[in-house]
DNA sequence: GTCTATAGTGGGATAGAC
DNA sequence: GTCTATCCCACTATAGAC
């Protein structure tokens, strides 16, 4: 059968399985091509028969994890409604969970060409139904967003109450919204 | 004359100065020791006898932004009162002028031991007084911090208004100190 | 305080055989 | 699709002469 699937060998999942535990559990620059086949059980050069380059499995790891994100977005926002907070709360837990995915997810710029259609506009529809303008949408992903990154990036004094912090910021948004 | 100052040779001065221009006209990657001391027409190894290593050159740089932002946030929002708007457009445009070492200067952990001593609550200080707590303040750098961040990683529509997104945020936090 | 020389490390990527 | 061998690059940093 020629087209037939070896369940166990879709390497190039298997290599961006690998690139994902890497680069949560050591951080970007342990992420190289020479680690990430080690990891594999294969040669640095055989990478390249599966990606062009590096950028190139970095971009499906971009890919996966903001799916993923905008998939509970969505669980979170429910059919018609939820709340910003819960939306709010989520999203600070991923990227908790996760910080060096979501900080390759969100520091440079996206490459929609090669992204898979929908999937950023999945993430960010549930937001504007929520607060009713694409403005109030943005303005308040902002808000998540530089939480986060400071959160991550150990910018906030030691004893800063954080959960208070963003009890405001999302108190401002959802009134923002007439809730 | 001992003392004498040789206005023409700060050496270091000179070394922070020319690392600013690099870091801000060709980006991080460009700083490297060897480029920097080519821009000071001396060669890689004298450096490390101004400074101990390269991070000691990004730490100077560090303090530099954050003191002349610090000081520009404390000229916006003048003798008592001001308005948060007036503070986050002029924080936004600072970033904007200045988008690497913005980045710099945020993306990492501060290091607050080598931090000249005041340079962090002088920047922090004007927008405690005029939001009311420091929760609120944490909030509100969040949301110009995100937006900021958002917009210099490209990450928002090409046809986005961001103009709008940032006065619908400038609203919400005005209104949470009851303006 | 500057130089030359160089150590030591690590990275991305390609050629060509099997 | 995997391998071995290798190129080529760039970086930080040190040693030691002047």
């Amino acid at each position: 059968m020629p087209g037939a699937i070896s369940a166990g060998a879709d390497r190039p999942r298997q290599i961006v399985a690998a690139a994902l535990r890497i680069l949560e559990r050591e951080g970007p620059e342990a992420l190289t091509m020479r680690r990430l086949a080690t990891a594999v059980g294969i040669r640095a050069p055989s990478l390249y028969k599966h990606f062009a380059d590096k950028a190139e499995v970095e971009q499906a790891l971009i890919a996966e994890g903001l799916a993923e994100l905008g998939g509970l977005v969505g669980s979170w926002s429910g059919e018609r409604g939820g709340d910003f907070g819960r939306i709010a709360r989520g999203y600070r837990r991923f990227a908790l969970e996760r910080p060096h995915l979501y900080r390759l997810m969100t520091e440079r710029p996206l490459d929609r060409e090669r992204l898979p259609a929908g999937v950023e506009e999945r993430g960010v529809a549930p937001l504007v139904a929520l607060l009713g303008t694409r403005d109030r949408a943005r303005a308040a992903w902002a808000f998540a967003h530089g939480m986060v990154q400071l959160e991550l990036a150990g910018r906030f004094p030691p004893d800063a109450d954080l959960d208070a912090a963003w009890e405001v910021g999302i108190g401002a948004f959802a009134a923002t919204a007439g809730v």
